[in-house]
DNA sequence: GCATCTTGGCTACAAATGTAGTTAAATACG
DNA sequence: CGTATTTAACTACATTTGTAGCCAAGATGC
């Protein structure tokens, strides 16, 4: 399930709603100001949508909504990942984890960190074995 | 420069001609025959805009084009990477390698060539200082 | 040479997306 | 109370994307 595809401009609207858990429209409005140059009513329809598509909730409160996600950030990172890594790498999760190591400037700690994660993967991948 | 988007079916359109080097039209709508239950026309179509887009050029070949890339899979995928890792990382790689180091499944095998690959970072940066 | 096939050019059209405006009802403020 | 404000609903419209059809000119097969 939850296949949902969520546009740009979308997800922008979603995040504020992601972090805070529950907002209304101005709350939103309001969150997205400094980072976006984007009409109210910009993002009220963004919201409709995202009601309209499944990934948002509301609860009725006098005459606002309070919307709530209905799809975690994590679920859609996943779908987008996926998708991604579909896209671009034909699937090879170690050619785009690779992509990533030689195309970003890591400091030794962040390097230091993901090995302790592959580790950890490795273990975990050990024991369950 | 080079900040070109290249959607879905456009970057599948693509991906014959980056494995070839260059090729005709017909030969883009043989490769996808297999993977794609596309008319034709709709790879004409997408050929032509990815043309207009700066995607693909083309040498002239009597009535036919032998399109080549005109961007490549390499920068392609850098900046699909880029809006990725920003959308759902809010730009921190390490975040976007812990979730596919998490997210997904690697053998040993993997898991130890990625270790090699974070040494070999790891060592670029020392000799660079 | 002529019918056929191929090719690029152009047109079409629905759905998704980005970006608002209008409106009517509810609410808040004075 | 009555006016200004807020809110969701509905409408609008250009652009991008997915998906294709039609056409005229050139190439091909017989």
């Amino acid at each position: 399930m939850s296949e949902l595809q969520i546009s740009d401009a979308e997800w922008d609207v979603m995040e504020p709603i992601w972090a805070s858990g529950a907002c209304t429209a101005a709350e939103v409005i309001k969150a997205l100001r400094e980072s976006h140059d984007w009409n109210p009513s910009t993002i009220r329809t963004l919201l409709a949508r995202l009601v309209e598509k499944g990934a948002l909730d509301y609860d009725v409160d006098g005459s606002k909504y309070i919307y709530r996600a209905a799809v975690s950030r994590n679920q859609c990172v996943r779908v987008e990942g996926r998708s991604f890594l579909a896209k671009a790498f034909g699937g090879d999760v170690t050619a785009l984890l690779a992509h990533f190591v030689s195309d970003s400037a890591l400091s030794p700690e962040q390097i230091e960190e993901l090995r302790q994660l592959l580790d950890t993967k490795k273990k975990s991948k050990e024991k369950r074995k």
